[in-house]
DNA sequence: ACAAAAGTGTTCCCGCTACACCCATGG
DNA sequence: CCATGGGTGTAGCGGGAACACTTTTGT
């Protein structure tokens, strides 16, 4: 095989999975292409990388160009690139996912051309999409599906401030199983990761439930891992 | 972004971290490279991947050239994309492990013109490695590290036929701790993974091991995958 | 006989599971 | 006062960790 200059000069897609969580459920966001092949499908937000940007740069604004948000830390799970993939030639495309807090911002205007609209798509009625997307889907949930099982990441798709049973409700939803209130709570306190605010919910029309936050020193501590979560 | 046809054509590199256990050592495979940039370093196995071979057959092809052996199993485990990374200009790189067997075929002649030779490398005596390979092997090994963990891949590693003291010190080299021998044995055979065979160890000048083999049947039965160790 | 590794059980502790009732609040 | 979710404890079980001596075999 040659390898003259001009043939280092990949060309590469970037998808990202992005989940977020709201009105009880498991969302992720999707766009409604706006070009060929595949014009009016949905498919995940995703696009080319450019020469002069790193991947992980590329998925940051791709994100940024599906939702105005910027700094949420993504992480890379999986290349895919079998040959027929992309029916306009060989193009792998490098899968990331995020999750990240859908807070008041729930209609997002896409900043791009090639994207006609994006949605919030529950995850439970998700439709086929473009490309190999529903498979690149389908493996990335099962990623985070693993990974919540063993580390609390669930946060970053809270807002801020949260009642546990509200916590316990998106491990419900991303576990698709029930789980038993009080041994959530031990368990979930027994990480020593959440703040106990002064502070409760407003506005039920029952008994109001305490309000947590996230720890990132305590959580740092323990997992010894950097402060991933809202990447500074 | 324009997205012309010809813009189509992905330039992309695979490369494989081999992990072969030897002489109670834990060795990678590596190359000396024989072409520019980086002629003379020691490398990853990789190449780049032909327009025509999905990824997975290229990386299956690239360990065929520098080591004869067909079908082994590899696992994607993350893919490289800094700018900086090639010298040349942007290549990205998928990088693969996987675990083999080197029983009599130490010497490994490669088939390829790219290495001038390969070596199995003890994974304590790396030096530093073209490109950014040292990199890629460090988060590669932790990847099997972890797995390891919660998955007995190891047997990939060992000759057919094995004592359960050989498979320990395989684990203690990878973990990088010592084991506790009764705890080790009975959860391993709680596994219910292995055969024991009628058979023991020979021109030991102490008291022979029982042999054990790993067997595929119970592994897929408890562990519901496929057979993926050996793909047939 | 001795050197070297094979082989073997028990106890303790911790974390997970299962399980049901009273409490506070708003309407 | 009632409906709704908030909040709490305990007992049993199972898996992991710590720990030391006897057996077999070749030299």
């Amino acid at each position: 095989m040659e390898n003259l200059p001009q043939h280092f000069d990949s060309v590469f897609t970037v998808d990202c999975i992005i989940f977020g969580f709201d009105e009880g459920e498991l969302k992720i966001l999707l766009i409604e292409r706006n070009e060929e092949p595949f014009n009016g499908w949905f498919a995940l937000p995703g696009y080319f990388v450019e020469k002069t940007e790193s991947i992980e740069s590329a998925a940051e604004r791709i994100l940024y160009e599906c939702t105005g948000l910027k700094g949420i830390y993504m992480e890379q799970f999986y290349t895919f690139g079998a040959l027929e993939r992309h029916p306009q030639g060989r193009v792998i495309t490098v899968a990331y996912y995020a999750m990240i807090r859908l807070t008041n911002q729930k209609d997002l205007k896409p900043v791009t051309t090639f994207a006609r609209q994006a949605v919030w798509m529950p995850v439970k009625d998700m439709p086929e999409l473009a490309f190999d997307h529903s498979r690149i889907f389908r493996k990335g949930f099962e990623k985070i599906r693993n990974k919540i099982s063993y580390q609390p990441i669930a946060f970053e798709l809270l807002p801020e401030k949260f009642t546990l049973t509200q916590l316990q409700h998106l491990y419900e939803v991303i576990l698709n199983k029930k789980l038993d209130k009080r041994n959530f709570r031990k368990k979930m306190l027994a990480y020593d990761i959440l703040k106990e605010l002064d502070e409760k919910q407003k506005g039920v029309s029952y008994r109001a439930a305490k309000l947590y936050k996230f720890d990132k020193r305590k959580y740092a501590k323990h997992f010894n891992k950097e402060l991933t979560f809202t990447k500074e």
